[in-house]
DNA sequence: AAGGCTCAGGGGTAT
DNA sequence: ACCCCTGAGCCTTGA
């Protein structure tokens, strides 16, 4: 790929153009402090790295955004530091500290607290009438980490059997004969499951890991309150939580044997586990906008959308309830998924023909019957008399991972009439028409546009290049201004990865992987997959499946082919995207693909500089575009990891994109980012490579700017240098460095 | 691509 | 305290 890249010395590559600065040239750097040594491991570091989750430095406090002993009483206004809320506790388990033992899994079970006198519950139930799984009170461990994760082997399968609780997903035969034996087998087995079950140790470590990752949440802190109404920090909060379960989940259950009969859904599991422990919001169902979730926001389950209220179904299409009229309750529809199930009609971006429920497809004999006015379908009709708003949620095939399904929420909706024809099958079939109300943001329509400029049939306003690597990725970034008239960001030479000057050389020789065809979990004589801790860090999707300290990907000297799965970071763009003239904070990025959470989306390329070189650039003057890995990050709070734990940072790395960089260059500060970055080593015998890996915190919808945190550098030094913040953020703040 | 197989929330209903 | 309705998501099969 190099030859076409241009060097430094070589003619002016086609990416080259015009000077403009960016935001993110307000950067400067600093020198290492004096007898700066990166290791010793048993000292406290020389600079300052904290990851968003804690630990921090002294001079920062953690946020405890859901759970202050004050929080009750506080507008909610005035508890939002940080965008999410993950509890953070500097805790005793830093990165060499010995590994605490295993929590009791009914540490985190126990049940929500009652609502305060003289607050109903929203005539809710509670969280779930299956409350036989949320249940027994135990000792609240908080900072389980990491380490109990990656040691789990090494826990006695006896000493966790005990702790064991009945929503494990190993149900023997018996309980899957029905769904009434299946409650009451569920009920029997939870007073003697020590006993009966004869668990294997995989399955003790997956409640072990869940166990840890509820406890290092702090899901305590959902009281009722949030539970009630949300905002858009308890609904990021729950997402966050819920992908996080999810992912993890699905990385335990793929390195084992499928088992035949049952299926795997860490989707539903995840889903079912917040929903006893009630890590959820919006529980009443409403007419109209949900609090918390905007229109446009984007889902890869339909379980997230129950937890945050958006559609409780968690199948169904059409979510309704009893509306009281004077004396009579009627039903009304609340809202609808599309998702290509039925025969609607989607061609017009504001008009959606909606089919009504039932007579379908699913039933034992495969009869095809006409639809009843009844249920969802009876709602609809009530709601068209009514002229109650509906919510529309549109799902669409996922074009990164195309067995999978986005939903987009695009708003509110009216009906406008009804009728009834027959379908393909000559059954009768309802049909609604709703119409998207005039004033909201744009969702599904911007991504009919990005779809007609992907295939040519419209193109993009304000194309200055089509693709301003010239090909060094695999995948076009275009670059865009419809905003101005300049023609270009800073003049610099296009190069997709790290350029190493010299590698660093290990202490310790590092031992490659041979797997011929690439890594595959459950492979317990790969290396690099014990340099993880016994896991890829990455599922099969190349999403991230939790925040770690450091990852180690396979490196040169690996026998597996470079689409490994353990090469994420190493395999190029997977999303479309553009770099783009914003308002007010020069040039950014953003992508043409929605981005699941936890997806990797660049690295920092550029040229590592050595130390010498870092106290020039650090007298001389700023530098613009510059990665320094040694900053100082806010405890965000919002990193899609169960870890508590810094980043690992074996050797400063200090990058500078000035001259030879990636997209990555482009990315604007943001106080509330989108994106974090994650320390990646990739090793051959004796030498090391580290690289700084971008992935999305949140699910990311498209045409949103991708932003990070840029950090802070060491206390004390930047007074001067303070640069004001544009981010826009509500929670600001207000400068960076 | 098509078909099979479960799964869970919550409405509805019988007790 | 149950049944029932509702397909999504994943897996296997096979063209």
């Amino acid at each position: 790929m190099e030859q076409s890249l241009g060097s430094d010395s070589g003619p002016a590559d086609k990416s080259r153009v015009l000077n403009v600065k960016p935001l993110r040239c307000l950067v400067p750097i600093f020198p290492s402090p004096p007898n700066f040594s990166p290791f010793s491991p048993g000292q406290s570091a020389p600079f300052v790295c904290a990851n968003p989750s804690g630990p921090f430095p002294s001079g920062f406090a953690p946020f405890y955004p859901f759970f202050s002993p004050t929080d009750s009483q506080r507008p909610p206004e005035q508890n939002s530091q940080t965008p999410f809320g993950v509890h953070n506790q500097p805790g005793p388990f830093g990165f060499n500290n010995p590994i605490p033992g295993a929590v009791p899994i009914t540490s985190f079970r126990t049940p929500p607290p009652p609502p305060p006198p003289g607050v109903a519950a929203n005539g809710d139930t509670g969280p779930s009438r299956r409350n036989y799984q949320t249940h027994t009170t135990g000792i609240q461990s908080q900072s389980q980490s990491e380490e109990a994760d990656d040691n789990e082997y090494s826990e006695t399968p006896n000493q966790n059997a005990q702790y064991l609780s009945s929503f494990s997903m190993h149900v023997t035969d018996a309980e899957r004969t029905s769904k009434a034996q299946r409650s009451k087998s569920k009920s029997q087995k939870r007073g003697r499951k020590g006993q009966e079950v004869n668990f294997s140790s995989p399955e003790v470590d997956v409640e072990l890991i869940i166990s840890n990752i509820l406890n290092s949440c702090n899901l305590m802190a959902f009281d009722t309150f949030r539970r009630a109404d949300g905002d858009k920090e308890s609904v990021g909060y729950i997402l966050m939580v819920y992908d996080l379960l999810r992912r993890r989940i699905t990385q335990i259950e793929d390195g084992k044997e499928a088992t035949p009969g049952v299926t795997r859904r860490p989707d539903l599991r995840s889903g079912t586990i917040l929903m006893n422990k009630g890590i959820r919001t919006n529980i009443k169902k409403r007419i109209g906008l949900v609090p918390g979730v905007e229109v446009g926001d984007i889902f890869f389950f339909r379980m997230e959308m129950c937890l945050v209220g958006l559609h409780a179904p968690c199948m169904a299409g059409i979510d309704y309830m009893g509306l009281k009229i004077s004396l009579e309750e009627e039903p009304v529809a609340v809202s609808i998924v599309s998702s290509g199930g039925y025969e609607d009609n989607v061609e017009d971006g504001d008009v959606l023909i909606y089919s009504g429920q039932g007579g379908n497809i699913y039933r034992k004999d495969k009869q095809i019957i006409d639809q009843k006015l009844e249920r969802g379908n009876l709602a609809l009709e009530k709601s068209l008399h009514r002229g109650n708003e509906v919510r529309v949620i549109r799902g669409l095939r996922d074009v990164v991972n195309p067995t999978g399904k986005v939903y987009v929420y695009d708003g509110l909706y009216k009906i406008q009439e009804s009728w009834v024809e027959k379908g393909k099958a000559g059954c009768n079939v309802f049909k609604y028409k709703l119409v998207r109300l005039p004033g909201q943001p744009e969702a599904f329509i911007t991504w009919k546009s990005i779809q007609q400029w992907k295939e040519g049939l419209s193109s993009r306003a304000g194309v200055i290049l089509p693709d301003l690597t010239s090909g060094a990725e695999n995948l076009p970034v275009s670059l865009v201004n419809d905003v101005d008239d300049e023609k270009g960001p800073a003049y610099f030479t296009y190069f997709p990865s790290l350029r190493y000057s010299k590698p660093v050389n290990l202490t310790e020789p590092s031992f490659s992987c041979n797997c011929q065809g690439g890594c595959l979990p459950g492979n317990s004589n790969c290396s690099c997959i014990k340099k993880n801790g016994g896991y890829i860090p990455y599922n099969v999707a190349g999403v991230l499946v939790n925040n770690k300290s450091l990852i180690y990907e396979c490196g040169p000297c690996c026998s597996c082919p470079i689409n490994c799965r353990n090469r994420i970071s190493q395999a190029g763009l997977k999303v479309r995207l553009e770099v783009f003239k914003t308002k007010d904070k020069g040039w950014g990025l953003r992508s043409w693909d929605p981005i699941r959470a936890g997806a990797f989306i660049c690295e920092y390329a550029g040229e590592v500089i050595n130390d010498c070189k870092v106290e020039e650039l650090g007298s001389e003057s700023e530098d613009d575009y510059i990665f320094d890995a040694t900053r100082t990050y806010q405890p965000l709070g919002v990193l899609p990891g169960d870890s508590n734990k810094a980043h690992q940072v074996p050797f400063p790395l200090i990058i500078s994109a000035k001259n030879v960089g990636n997209v990555a260059r482009f990315m604007n500060h943001s106080c509330s980012p989108n994106v974090f970055w994650q320390p990646v080593l990739r090793e051959s015998n004796s030498e090391s490579y580290l690289h700084i890996a971008f992935f999305a915190i949140r699910h990311i919808p498209p045409m949103t700017e991708l932003t990070y945190d840029y950090g802070i550098t060491q206390s004390g030094k930047a007074d001067e240098r303070k640069k004001r913040c544009l981010c826009g953020s509500l929670k600001c703040r207000g400068h960076f460095y």
